[in-house]
DNA sequence: CTGTTAGCGCTTTCAA
DNA sequence: TTGAAAGCGCTAACAG
């Protein structure tokens, strides 16, 4: 007895094609080959079947590094992320896993800078889906060490194609739906301005609110990182200003519940003393209080766009960067409303 | 001409071990064990500076197919989740991640049911954290074909070991300080019964009431998936009861955030007229109206043991079940207070 | 229709 | 202190 008792499994060495081809009665390369499915092949559908059953029998699991190493393509494609904590990312992410699976790929994720997880999935995948933010200014190629690569919504200057979404439209749609409801006084919590996501939605805002006629002042922008406490904060500094704000504009999900709060810390009413939309909709959005009116952008889209962008890198064949044509689309909940009718801004 | 002359970098071929050897005047096994560090190794340090230098002007990166073939190691592990979109998972993934890459592995997620990804898995990875829900009843070792595995986060009959927290304890926690306002009926907005953490989290809420000397009656415990819109639909249930309940704790944070909307669509307030305590600390919960009391479980903690145990089985040492061992504690906010003086449960 | 052969890039044992 | 050689498991070109 060589193997222990207790535990078969690990001592158990895996089945190799070899071992599949041997039971079957034929050489590896016939197996390797029925088992592939190649078209070229012509086969006994006798022998055919004696190899599928072997491997069957044998619960036969190719070794992925040999088969990586002679071919050179894991059939894998990373996404690296900079905060698995935003919802935004998940539904990225699933239509990037969708689009990936369909081509026979699968879709791993890693939370990290570009340097450091381009250094861990190196060699892992055949290509990378890069939402994560840097400080690089320039997206060059070297960058990625010769490994396809797409941006995930971000654009920025360098050689790297990118997807996005129309960050601008979305949030001139949230202007405007505002600017219809009456405001004048309309602040932006803005995101961070080294995210080219955060500066899009900026413009969007002050494109929209000059084509309405309202000037913006440069004291309505606050700018916060992506996260709840820096958008509460930005959003409380915005509600100090006089004549008040009478409308917030969030800059993406997690700012505007930060900004919801500021709000009611600031013993106000949304949407009666002061209204405010968000950015990004996620399932979370409709059970805030109140059911927060936003801006959805076509994330899944995203994803599978940007996954179909990266195979194409992968292919060899060059991707362009896009824009999702799939407008974004106003959710209208009930943080938003007309301004109050005293709205002289002098605050309570 | 043979390379186009448009990409020079994909025709680039990467430089191989051998070009490093060869371009410092050595055989690639010395390379090999100079850039390995081994420490068996005798060297001149000029050799060894020669190698290192040449690996670092030709740019060397080990190819990692060839080397996961040739040790049988990825070096890498994966983390199965069900949902990206639960932040509860993003932060035991941090946990898992600090720990695994301290020992040298990168941590990769995929979002999937446990067969899924398996598949998907089988071979990138050198073992497996499931946080993934599943179907099956039992967890034995075939299931994961052979590959070290540790549940994350749930416990299951079968053999593979499982790191948990204290989720009875932490049930328990928000039980006993609603009693101790002077709560007596306490219902429950349940997760799914066939996930384990939902199940101890109803185990704890029974005892704690038992304890506290309260009969805890069938109907105050109504079941959902653990997602704001089953969340607001249970909660909403359990607000029609009559006599009404004066406080609601909820299985997750996302059920959470759906009870809080369900207290508030039926024009009753938090916590003035039901108290709600939820399950889960996240950036989240401090920014919701009202700031939500919730119980602070040490998700972090429980990556990174787990990410400690699945090392250990990929090292050939079983692994044991652990609960880590850092007490659960109760986040006091504003969701909670003492029930209203009124409070006959006829309802408004 | 099936088998032979070579080799992907690396690590590691053994010999010099 | 260094080199030679073998082989991980697979695929693909070629031969029979």
């Amino acid at each position: 007895m060589i193997e222990p008792h207790d535990g078969g499994s690990p001592g158990q060495r895996p089945t190799r094609l070899r071992d599949v081809a041997a039971a079957a009665g034929v050489d590896a390369s016939v197996a390797s080959r029925v088992l592939n499915g190649d078209a070229q092949l012509s086969v006994r559908n006798e022998t055919r079947d004696r190899v599928l059953e072997a491997a069957a029998r044998l619960n036969y699991r190719p070794n992925r590094a040999a088969r990586a190493l002679k071919t050179a393509r894991t059939m894998a494609v990373g996404m690296v992320v900079p905060d698995l904590a935003n919802p935004a990312f998940a539904m990225i992410a699933l239509g990037a896993e969708k689009r990936a699976s369909a081509a026979g790929y699968t879709l791993m994720l890693a939370r990290g800078s570009i340097p450091a997880s381009l250094a861990d999935l190196q060699g892992r995948v055949d290509g990378l889906l890069v939402a994560a933010a840097t400080s690089e200014t320039s997206y060059r190629r070297p960058l990625f060490g010769g490994v396809p690569a797409v941006l995930v919504n971000r654009k920025e200057p360098g050689e790297i194609a990118s997807v996005i979404v129309d960050d601008e439209a979305g949030a001139a749609l949230a202007i405007r739906h505002l600017l219809e409801l009456g405001h004048r006084r309309i602040a932006h919590v803005a995101g961070p301005q080294d995210a080219d996501t955060a500066r899009r939605r900026l413009r969007g805002y002050r494109a929209a609110l000059r084509l309405g006629g309202v000037e913006a002042a440069p004291e309505s922008v606050a700018e916060a990182s992506y996260d709840e406490a820096a958008g509460h904060l930005a959003a409380a500094a915005l509600l100090r200003l006089r004549p008040r704000p009478t409308a917030l504009f969030a800059a993406n999900i997690r700012i505007a519940i930060g900004t919801l709060s500021a709000v009611r810390r600031a013993r106000l009413r949304v949407p009666e003393d002061v209204s405010v939309i968000g950015f990004d909709d996620t399932p979370l959005a409709s059970y805030l209080d109140p059911p927060l009116t936003t801006v959805r952008m076509p994330l899944e889209e995203l994803g599978s766009v940007a996954a179909e962008s990266l195979l194409r890198e992968i292919g060899g064949r060059r991707a362009e960067s896009v824009m999702v044509d799939i407008p974004p689309e106003l959710v209208v909940r009930g943080s938003a409303a007309p301004p109050p009718l005293d709205a002289t801004g002098r605050g309570s």
